[in-house]
DNA sequence: TTCCATGCAAAGGGTTTGCACTCTC
DNA sequence: GAGAGTGCAAACCCTTTGCATGGAA
């Protein structure tokens, strides 16, 4: 999991039946290379740090590629913007609505207990878990 | 719970601390005639049914103001748009990516065991559940 | 009269799309 | 040279905002 060289991306982009480009390359590295959770932005972002000329056409085009090859997961958890988060785990996640901050939730944390019943011709895709917290410190008096 | 007449709609509003208007009123009787999972611009539509005039900022305003007063809850669950559900009682929910259907889930069919360590100055503020499901009938060959 | 609610239209922000250019095989 | 990948800019859609009108206390 821990792909830190080019040569790990591309061998994981490779596996994944994605062929691999320089670009591709390059937001792998920014989201293979450890557990994170970003937005197309933050992606965007820190691919531009080493690599300025970067669209951000390519980076949506690559993330959903990325996705649809279950290399990354989408995180609907903010109205404002789509987080993806590099562990293909199964975890939860706790979401601070102040600071926008995210975290991991292991199965130590919180665990789901029973399964629904399923309409006809249905099947299950995923269960999500969100844990939504305020912080105190930053009070938002509205 | 189940507040039919515009009366029963506007003591919730006064209950809730919010002056009753002829708006907030028309978007009550769509919202709490029954439990229901709606976008903003569905609730448009089904004001608009006996109200054409009314406009779209007023149905954001007054879904904010109506969340605010806790009488209804968004559902972050679909990146396009968020639903607003009229039940404010503690329950999850199932979602048809394939058609965009929302259903409750009680605690019969599912539950969260276990409680995650809070961070200093954090609190919580709820917990979300969704089971996402993929109707097979309807195949999306992309 | 003062304040809040409302309506219209325009702006805002994340995401998608159209199209031309580039690169690879 | 065919096809995919990329980049730019404009388009898109949901949501928010500014501002003027209107209604209630």
């Amino acid at each position: 999991m821990e792909t830190n060289g080019y040569q790990d991306i591309a061998d994981k982009l490779r596996d994944a039946g994605i062929p691999v480009t320089f670009q591709r390359l390059e937001i792998g590295r920014v989201l293979f290379s450890g557990p994170v959770h970003l937005s197309a932005d933050q992606v965007l972002a820190r691919v531009r740090e080493k690599t300025p000329e970067m669209s951000r056409a390519t980076i949506y085009n690559t993330l959903k590629v990325f996705r649809d090859r279950n290399l990354i997961r989408e995180l609907i958890i903010d109205p404002e913007r789509i987080f993806y988060d590099s562990s293909m785990h199964p975890h939860y996640h706790m979401y601070d609505v102040t600071t926008g901050e995210l975290c991991d939730l292991g199965p130590d944390d919180l665990r789901v207990v029973g399964k629904p019943v399923l309409p006809e011709g249905v099947a299950l895709e995923e269960i999500d878990v969100i844990v939504r917290v305020r912080s105190r410190a930053v009070e938002v008096t509205a």
